[in-house]
DNA sequence: TTGTATGCGTTATCAT
DNA sequence: ATGATAACGCATACAA
């Protein structure tokens, strides 16, 4: 397979190499005839432009950077990673752009993704979890005016896409109260997390609203996974002063909560309320099937998507932030009839 | 943010631009003194070459494609395509080559693939999944000489990497085998599907060699999810010849084997054993803990990357296959006391 | 409307 | 060991 250039339609077609990429762009100060003409000749000769070419004279790479620090084992992305891609994907992609995913390796420093995609110009902008986009990195992409949204809240002046974790906490939180609960505890998390700062500020506020005093001790900082939830339950529910209901950080959390209530033979939902954040493919098969509220990972890649290319199109764009709403999932560990 | 190019590099260091390259590909006919000063240079003014620049100079873009169909919500993906994806970064990405993801629209003819990516040199080679990889795909990028590896069996010529499915299922069975299961029935799959007729063999292969007669009936074919896997576990258990073990197409189907045999009052593992292919994380969180087999996706994305960095290196090498060995992980379905 | 010439930022082939 | 110059394949300002 001998690779045919625009110089090779040109030759075939009569005309010069100029006439050939304007029929290419679709110019239109070139007359039909020749257009009709030269793009036969084209199919004919199975032409197709070289990106790189084209790229190199348009000093533009039609590519978008997706950041990963796959160094970590992120249940979170490992879940959603898919999802976030196909959103991303459904807005860059008709616009001709392709996704280039890079392992962000902290401590190889000589692959720094700054200069490997960002300086080297492989990409035209990127789009990166907050975890990766750090300070410091967020401030040297000002500096170099370089296109990129974060996933997850950063400091501005960044544009970033995330959930209304807030929101978030209020709606569990609610929905607890809805169900005649009024004993709530809030488990999972660190403080200085601002995910931790967020969702339990929401699951104050609807507590507030509902002018329930808080109980300093039901809100049990730790590791966001099972063995954290389960030790923080056996606690919780054996304590004097025992909840009747119980927020959880994830769903992981949640499944710790759920064998810790099992062995101290609580029953969940009459003795026990649950609900959690981050619904997960396992949260419908527990038992009982698990309240929790279910984030729209695909419209988080579609809106940073938009995002991202917003900015491209337009670099003089102020930047710009955007919570997506929650959506919770009522099931049966949460639903009892209040009596 | 100005752009410094080789020519800058060039003429702040007094040198022409040929020496200036060769200095950046670390040529041995440069001297070391004349190194030394334009690498200085190169870091005073902060210079990065241009990716494009010399992918066009050198006729490749050191980038992989890897080919996904988004329009299909493949659960198999979803799952391992993070795991998939950092095993071929952590051999492509040493080599300095990027990933570029790139959306399989069957039926976006304008935008294919084979011209989107292969044919505008977007990417140096491509791996993709057997289901996206059709014969007439794989005809006309053998015709193309271009590089590219399917995960999953396909037709030769052509290099594949999969897991063992025969070996799989005569692992599954074997171990029904030990445990004194005798009696064994196999859920799932369609007659047409490789994937079934190989996963059946192995089952079929451990049957024989024990000396075990087949009994047709218990080989029942549908869709692998948990429906199907209800739908026939509810038949199987109710007739008059009951299995004492079933081994599964996947681990859906067993919940809806589990399901089933909650309701029919059968104990599991004492009165049915329980046995699946593809490892869920859900699979551990299941009453009783689900046996199943687990492959390395990582090792599958390590593999495939490995074999097209060959393939690219030496395009005369011959198309090779690779076959992963599955892991049986034994959990309380299928772990009863042989009295 | 079409053609000419030059640039995009490298690499590579020759000389020197 | 270094330099001049021609590719690489396309876009674009300017002429014609």
């Amino acid at each position: 397979m001998m690779k045919v250039t625009i110089s090779d339609i040109a030759k075939a077609a009569n005309v010069a190499k100029s006439t050939v990429s304007k029929v290419l762009n679709d110019s239109p100060k070139i007359s039909q005839d020749t257009k009709r003409k030269v793009r036969d000749i084209m199919q004919q000769m199975n032409y197709i432009p070289s990106s790189i070419a084209t790229g190199l004279a348009r000093q533009s790479s039609l590519n978008i950077g997706l950041l990963v620090d796959m160094s970590k084992e992120s249940e979170f992305l490992n879940q959603f990673f898919y999802n976030i891609i196909g959103g991303i994907e459904s807005v860059i992609g008709p616009l001709n752009y392709e996704l280039t995913l890079s392992n962000v390796q902290h401590d190889r420093p000589e692959g720094h993704f700054l200069n490997r995609l960002v300086r080297s110009k492989r990409v035209d902008g990127i789009i990166a979890n907050n975890s990766v986009l750090t300070e410091e990195l967020s401030i040297e992409l000002n500096r170099l005016q370089f296109p990129y949204i974060s996933i997850g809240e950063i400091i501005p002046p960044a544009s970033w896409v995330d959930f209304d974790n807030v929101l978030g906490g209020r709606m569990l939180t609610g929905h607890l109260l809805e169900q005649g609960y009024s004993a709530i505890a809030f488990i999972g998390g660190q403080q200085f997390e601002t995910i931790f700062t967020h969702r339990c500020n929401g699951f104050l506020q609807a507590l507030q609203q509902a002018g329930i005093t808080v109980n300093s001790n039901w809100i049990v900082n730790g590791q966001s996974d099972e063995h954290g939830g389960y030790q923080a339950a056996l606690n919780l529910l054996q304590s004097d002063e025992r909840p009747d209901s119980i927020v959880c950080m994830s769903s992981y959390v949640a499944f710790g909560v759920l064998q810790a209530a099992k062995e101290l033979g609580i029953n969940v939902p009459s003795q026990l309320g649950i609900a959690a954040f981050d619904e997960y493919p396992l949260s419908r098969y527990t038992t009982p099937p698990l309240t929790s509220l279910n984030i729209d990972t695909f419209s988080l890649g579609v809106s940073s998507g938009h995002l991202l290319m917003d900015r491209i199109r337009n670099s003089e764009l102020p930047s710009r932030s955007l919570l997506l709403e929650p959506e919770l999932i009522p099931r049966q560990s949460t639903l009892r009839n209040p009596s």
